[in-house]
DNA sequence: TTATTATTGGAATATATTTTCTAAATTAAG
DNA sequence: CTTAATTTAGAAAATATATTCCAATAATAA
């Protein structure tokens, strides 16, 4: 008599067992099934109360299914919740710890960055708030030229939007430091223009000075960095937070690359209506 | 002083006042904001361990907050947990695709592209033999000097590749074309030496005609381009085949760019075990 | 520097939660 | 209807967890 671990194996448990049990122990199982979270955060009193029975009952039934008490239960109910919940951060951190110290075939190394790449791009979608990426996109189709900011392994997505944007006729300035001339580069942006930022922990001071600057001189600035902690986010007029998963102690590009493409055909869009 | 009731709130709270906390309580604002599932579920020690404080900060942290004590503020973490789980999130979703349809047009975009950047690294996974992975990084760990060359939206990867290679102590060139200078840059090239080159059709003849000079010459060339047509399949070593997904008319670029993350992290390791 | 204030660590305490145990109630069998 | 077996309720005990408190440390100002 070994106690399911997944809340899928529980579940199927609780049903096909339902028939043979006590009274007490049915209405216990019925109240789980229908009430999932509630297993999974109250406590053992706040459940029997709202369940109707005896908090010993709950023992019991937890028992009855082969955990030592209803602690180890519970936790079934718990896991099931996070997985649920927009986290594939766990996932992936989960991924990184393994793998490392696994083999170090290539062939192994992709597959964790695929999984991991596949993992960040399931969270953009819950973490990018639509609203955010409406007002992005509508500072960028308004401003005359766009100037596009980035260091480090940030700067390819830069240099991608260059690109893209020129093929969209919105004209824009790379400000890639070519020749130390990234402040005289800069200084060229004026009312009308706005500003995108790409900068992730550790911020690019480059960067960052440049997003106050701007800022300070009323010229819009949007950015895509990394949480509410990010220096970009508390600097711009609308930040785009990408959590980007690190496997192997490299992180991917995968989603900022992603929400960089995005942008561009939203704003192709955009461009397209107001003309 | 009264405490955020909501998780958005908090996190809001969190991020604006993350200046004027004290050491320790800045450390335990950044662990809660990576961790909200921890914050949310686990116990007092359990998160105190985690996030290298006592237990006792966590008190005072929440009381920094305006909170009792820290089971009240994780009444907040838990709530957030059980709103983003099952099916509320679902229906959200589906609501927000049929009936917003016209109005916010651009996060259905960046589903679309999530949607196909998912399918084309699902697919990566297919069609990447192992042999010529190892084969490529066995030809780019040998080479003196790694020379990368790509053009017009191939070359943010081979931006990252000479970011990322750099950071390996792997000496290599960006073939960039800076003031015209393709040919010039491409010509310092000897035998010792690899080629990496990326191109996509319609592929870049300037890419294409080094890949042949440089075969001709005896030096390897390795390629990242789609399918067995490619003129860079057929001029090169090895070939790297990646199918990336069009939509919306633009091509994703998040399988190539996990591939080429593969390829700098496997090259670590061969260069790691040959030092 | 020294005095003052704020912050921190960690043991001690208070609280809450889980689990055990037993008498009572219920059910099933003869 | 009686008896044995099971199940239950509820209080008591054990455990885990949250919180407080204060001495030690670090930061700040004089």
């Amino acid at each position: 008599m070994t106690a399911p671990r997944t809340y899928e194996a529980l579940r199927d448990e609780l049903a096909s067992r339902h028939d043979e049990l006590s009274k007490r122990l049915k209405q216990i199982a019925e109240y789980a099934l229908d009430n999932p979270n509630d297993m999974a955060l109250e406590t053992v009193s706040a459940i029997a109360e709202r369940a109707a029975v005896q908090p010993s009952s709950l023992i019991r039934f937890a028992k009855a299914f082969g955990y030592t008490g209803f602690s180890e239960m519970q936790k079934v109910f718990r896991s099931h919740l996070v997985e649920n919940g927009s986290n594939y951060k766990e996932r992936i951190r989960s991924l990184g710890r393994d793998s490392v110290h696994q083999s170090n075939a290539s062939s192994i190394v992709l597959d964790d960055f695929i999984d991991g790449g596949i993992a960040a791009l399931s969270n953009l979608r819950d973490v990018i708030s639509p609203e955010r990426l409406e007002q992005t996109v509508d500072i960028l189709a308004k401003a005359d030229v766009v100037y596009l900011s980035a260091q480090r392994r940030s700067f390819p997505i830069a240099s991608y939007l260059a690109y893209a944007l020129a093929h969209l006729d919105k004209r824009c300035v790379l400000i890639d430091g070519n020749g130390g001339m990234f402040l005289e580069q800069a200084r060229s942006m004026r009312k009308g223009d706005a500003l995108l930022a790409i900068s992730f922990k550790s911020y690019a001071s480059d960067v960052v000075q440049l997003v106050k600057e701007t800022r300070g001189k009323g010229i819009p600035v949007v950015s895509i960095s990394d949480g509410v902690l990010s220096p970009l986010a508390q600097h711009s007029d609308v930040c785009l937070e990408v959590e980007e998963v690190e496997v192997h102690a490299f992180r991917s590009l995968s989603a900022t690359m992603t929400l960089a493409l995005t942008l561009v055909v939203a704003l192709g869009h955009a461009l397209d209506q107001s003309s």
